[in-house]
DNA sequence: GTCATATTTGGCTAAATTGCCAAGCAGCAC
DNA sequence: GTGCTGCTTGGCAATTTAGCCAAATATGAC
């Protein structure tokens, strides 16, 4: 990328894969989901249930906040957050459907 | 993530993980936006627009094959790729949508 | 004030990703 | 066959990312 394409358009998709990325990690994943269908969880409870170190679970978090998907709320002791963007739903269902794909594809060989 | 979270959910966000990562990348964003407009490019053509090695073009397009957002079809010399699946234009709506949105959160801290 | 809980951050190591060059392979022209 | 072009792959160094522990910070209970 040093050329051919201008700075501008490097940039664009510098930033759109800065977004991807931060979504690019099976317990960022989960942790979207999750938000996604409860609206709402404390980074405890994300701990419980993602079942690993709780400064990972936070990590993860800032990574998603970074990356502007997800906005924290403190209330007393407890940090929530919750999804900023509600678009999200789209990427799982385009997702499903690739994973799907690939597994007929994958089904196809094996015949 | 080792015990809260049973085995399949786990392979679950770990396949749907690997589909983002292989988009997460800023070159690799370009070739299936650029696929998603044009249809059809062969290897040289990408590699002419990235201004980059085609070894490395070449790479990451293995990454878009593997996860099976892409294939590929080879013409006498030329390989060309295009994209297995339609739903890709949603994710750039939807990223799209969150740089905007982080962008005017951005201006507003700057009032 | 002390203590406990919830969370973030620093530091470190292990693993994955990236990009380049060189080498290899395949198809076409001759 | 030789040579050329398009593409892929091996190998390597540099960068990035992940996960854990320990330490720091903040809030609430007492």
């Amino acid at each position: 990328m040093k050329e051919h394409m201008d700075e501008k358009t490097q940039a664009r998709y510098q930033a759109r894969a800065q977004i991807v990325k931060a979504m690019a990690h099976p317990t960022r994943l989960f942790i979207v989901d999750e938000l996604s269908n409860h609206g709402e969880r404390c980074v405890c409870e994300l701990t419980e249930m993602i079942g690993t170190d709780m400064s990972t679970v936070s990590r993860h978090l800032s990574v998603l906040k970074e990356a502007g998907l997800v906005q924290d709320d403190k209330r007393s002791q407890m940090v929530y957050y919750r999804l900023r963007v509600n678009c999200i739903l789209k990427f799982f269902a385009c997702i499903t459907s690739v994973i799907a794909d690939n597994a007929e594809r994958q089904e196809k060989l094996l015949l």
